[in-house]
DNA sequence: GCGCTTGTTGTCAT
DNA sequence: AATGACAACAAGCG
């Protein structure tokens, strides 16, 4: 499901739903989601306050008032709910958070790729997970002197390259297609090929689509919804992803879907060609 | 019904 | 160290 963008949504409506609220009753019913030992997760969350709710790349940061965060990331399919209706509960539903006005907490996904775990809110900067993120669009650390030398060290695809999130963070499969045909930059180009202008571009165009991102909700292709159970819209604005067979926006092209790194790529044959 | 696809990341072998 | 294959899992599509 869910990237940089899609993440942030659910931060910012978790935070308007959830924030202040204190958690009566912690219920997992998969237990592979949690990572770590689960009665002690159900033990140190339970009776705990949600002091608020951050977010770093990909991964929601659910700060609790005893020194823990719970680091939650989504993966393909995961989506919170906040509801006091017993029918936003089903079968995919993998942990229930029973808040103190009635409300619950609802972890849903289906294919159960997501995972949580507790960690010390003052020692966040070293778990493995997030130790390794690279730089992330819209941070300060996102600049042409530290994004340069991270991806020209490589020389597999540009694509894949944008994809690793210990280069760079934040971008996923949707994002990735939008920026390379922005920057017109074919997605096999070996990274190590490029040259400043095109570092420019991927960094211009990662903060521009990141932004559209946000202020369109979320890109909602096949899945995603937003705690609310709201859709976003930013598909409506997608120039390659998903748009395989149709003229490309800028020269008419038809976009073409070919498999990169193993993952669906989309871009326009025209405009995007190997360096 | 089978095979292939899907907004991700972590691990393993080379 | 970098790279690629594969794993975790369920459902929809042709």
């Amino acid at each position: 499901m869910p990237e940089m963008p899609e993440v942030e949504i659910v931060k910012r409506g978790l935070i308007s739903q959830i924030k202040g609220r204190k958690i009566t009753n912690v219920e997992v019913r998969y237990q592979n989601l949690i990572t770590g030992d689960v009665p002690q997760f159900i033990d140190i969350v339970t009776g705990t306050t949600i002091e608020d709710i951050g977010r770093r790349a990909k991964f929601l940061l659910i700060h609790l008032d005893n020194g823990y965060t719970i680091i939650s990331h989504l993966r393909m399919e995961g989506k919170y709910r906040v509801s006091a209706d017993p029918a936003m509960i089903d079968k995919h539903s993998h942990a229930i958070f029973t808040l103190d006005n009635g409300q619950k907490l609802i972890y849903n996904d289906v294919r159960k790729f997501g995972r949580m775990q507790l960690w010390k809110t003052a020692d966040l900067a070293n778990n493995k997970s997030i130790a390794k993120l690279g730089p992330e669009p819209l941070s300060d650390a996102f600049t042409f002197d530290a994004v340069k030398p991270r991806i020209m060290r490589h020389r597999k695809d540009i694509k894949t390259v944008l994809l690793d999130q210990s280069v760079m963070s934040g971008l996923g499969n949707i994002y990735v297609d939008e920026v390379l045909w922005n920057a017109k930059l074919h997605p096999e180009t070996p990274a190590n090929h490029l040259n400043d202008d095109d570092i420019r571009n991927i960094i211009k165009y990662s903060n521009e689509e990141m932004t559209m991102g946000i202020d369109a909700g979320g890109s909602t292709v096949r899945s995603y919804l937003d705690s609310t159970g709201h859709a976003g819209h930013m598909q409506d604005f997608l120039h390659a992803y998903d748009r395989e067979g149709t003229p490309c926006d800028r020269c008419g092209t038809e976009i073409e879907k070919i498999k990169v790194g193993g993952r669906g790529t989309h871009f326009c044959p025209h405009c995007q060609v190997v360096k």
